[in-house]
DNA sequence: CTGGGTCAGTTAAACGTTTAAGCGAGGTGG
DNA sequence: CCACCTCGCTTAAACGTTTAACTGACCCAG
């Protein structure tokens, strides 16, 4: 490989003159300009990252991490949303990092060594919960990062995030306009933030169109198919006026369960119960019913994440520096037929 | 961020010292050795990897792009794919860098700017094909890369692949003990190098079990839900001594086609029409009928391929350097109720 | 004619490592 | 007793960039 000092012997100039040409700082002439840029054009030259990163102490890196999900569930939106943010990027002449998160116990370490070896300059942490750990970690470091996700509310950080809350709220309505008042929520364990907002819309949503909210309707599970399959079944067995007409699930995996557990059941999904996912994940379309479900703007959250992200790496203020946006709710079969009053 | 300088100073030795104590090189004393390695320690140093990368003209980086699939289709191994790759390489200190992979058209210019610019020490190149540009280009250069899929046969290069013939010789087997004789595959266009590999399997087991295959029963398509679903209208309308029992798809989207353009025209997947799939989906499982389906032993070969690639890029020959690794077919309800003999 | 300013370029230090070469001190074999 | 080796450590160069500081040459105003 070249080096700008074969780029400079060649050229009969000092080095400085090559890097002053190729970053347009300096003062050159035009005919040296000129000679230079043929020079690197038929030495086929190109900067070391490396060292550039060296002197700059930058290592144009972005660090990306996330938690794998168990071989029997899928993550519907990692691919997406790692494309959108390498392509937002290398737009800027920035590459993603992705490495692997192993028990959420050491994870700090991980971050830490990255922080220390200077492998990255920011991350974006998705995933992240009520006094997460990575957070707090790098806002005492004051390392750049962006969040996917809120976290707790005292502390001052960047983040992006999708409202849960206003997605449950357009299920929710979308359902009352079909007539259903016995709607139910699959959610997820107290302890999750992300769940804790989606939940909130539900019961929002159900107290502005005056609904009351059977406890029984709403059940608090991990983001499992099983357990969304064993919840449904209970609930097909209340009592026909505490039976549920409609569900909404937070994620499309639980949803596939209360529609397996419906149909085994007999009941017929999309007419005599209606049912509505969360990520609309690229198989809610070919699902029979097809199914209901929010779709979040991925590729527009892993590109405002990396853009923010590199404007906190250069020093820049970010405003706004929390962005909420909004998931739109995608009708399908699941839904459509169905009519709530008895 | 303490430098090794830092450190030198703080123990009151040289740089060299430090170094030298850090990778366990040179002769240093245990007195000393113990002062530095305490300092190190008090002052949290770590030592940059820019720095050793430039020394080192390594980056200790392994590129990975890959091309991403349209919304409304998923990519099943992606997920499992790049995190087996992380894990194997942070074991030996390596990270991933992903990047996406724009039209194929000046794919080749991505590559030579990471090359170039000494962004990474090597490629894993996924969805290789015939005369495959990115291999052709990295071969000419003599820079280090893996691939996982085969590609020109007279090129000598390393790869990793999954033996799509013998998943197919699989598939067509077990339908073979199940009285199955009218068994279609739906293939991919010719321009496929896998996709041939999966059909020459399924040709092949045809072949042994002495069944005739009807040309109306290998159709090629592009991998897309919609175009699978036409193909099995039209199978199921051939005459019942054409009309093929079981199908099988050369990706688990169309084996979905398939069932639905099936249970649409009143045909019972499972029983009436057997599907098997290719790639095991984490949804196959969930499915009505639950879908058998070839599963990619894709921990394995994300493993495999990085360690194999960290082994050229040290210099080390590889033995061997190929590897075609058998997927497993899960067998599941569609299936297992099926009986071909009419 | 001189002092100062601009222009076009060079020199050299710095970024944070590794490592070859050098150098005393102490030990050992002849 | 001297030559030579080993041990434990230091010095300094190198990796490939950027950039502050410097240097001439030239021009122009006073």
């Amino acid at each position: 490989m070249p080096t700008i000092k074969d780029v400079a012997k060649d050229a009969g100039v000092s080095i400085a003159t090559v890097s002053y040409v190729l970053n347009d700082s300096g003062a050159v002439g035009d005919d040296t300009r000129q000679r230079v840029l043929q020079t690197v054009q038929k030495l086929g030259y190109r900067p070391s990252v490396i060292a550039k990163g060296l002197q700059a102490r930058k290592s144009r890196m972005i660090g990306y991490s996330w938690r794998p999900v168990p071989p029997d569930q899928f993550n519907p939106i990692l691919e997406k949303f790692i494309h959108s943010m390498a392509e937002a990027a290398a737009r800027h002449d920035y590459h993603v990092l992705t490495f692997p998160c192993p028990d959420p116990h050491d994870e700090v370490d991980v971050y830490r060594e990255m922080v220390g070896s200077g492998r990255v300059d920011g991350f974006v942490l998705p995933n992240t919960n009520l006094n997460d750990r990575r957070i707090r970690y790098l806002l005492d470091e004051g390392f750049p990062f962006i969040a996917f996700g809120r976290s707790n509310l005292e502390w001052d950080f960047p983040w992006v995030d999708v409202d849960g809350a206003d997605g449950l709220q357009q299920a929710v309505n979308h359902l009352v306009e079909l007539d259903h008042q016995n709607i139910a929520c699959l959610a997820w364990p107290e302890a999750s933030l992300t769940g804790q907002y989606r939940l909130d819309g539900y019961q929002a949503a159900m107290a502005s169109a005056a609904l009351p909210v059977d406890p029984a309707w709403v059940i608090r599970i991990q983001n499992d198919y099983q357990h969304a399959y064993r919840v449904t079944q209970i609930w097909l067995h209340l009592p026909p006026d505490r039976r549920p007409t409609a569900v909404v699930a937070l994620t499309d995996l639980m949803a596939i369960g209360v529609i397996n557990a419906a149909t085994d059941a007999g009941v017929t999904v999309g007419q005599d119960l209606a049912v509505v996912g969360f990520d609309d994940a690229p198989i809610a379309g070919y699902l029979r019913p097809s199914l209901t479900s929010l779709r979040q703007p991925i590729a527009e959250v892993g590109e405002r994440v990396v853009t923010m992200l590199i404007d906190l790496v250069r020093g820049e203020t970010l405003s706004p520096a929390q962005v909420l946006l909004r998931p739109r709710l995608i009708v399908r079969d699941s839904t459509r037929l169905s009519h709530g009053l008895k």
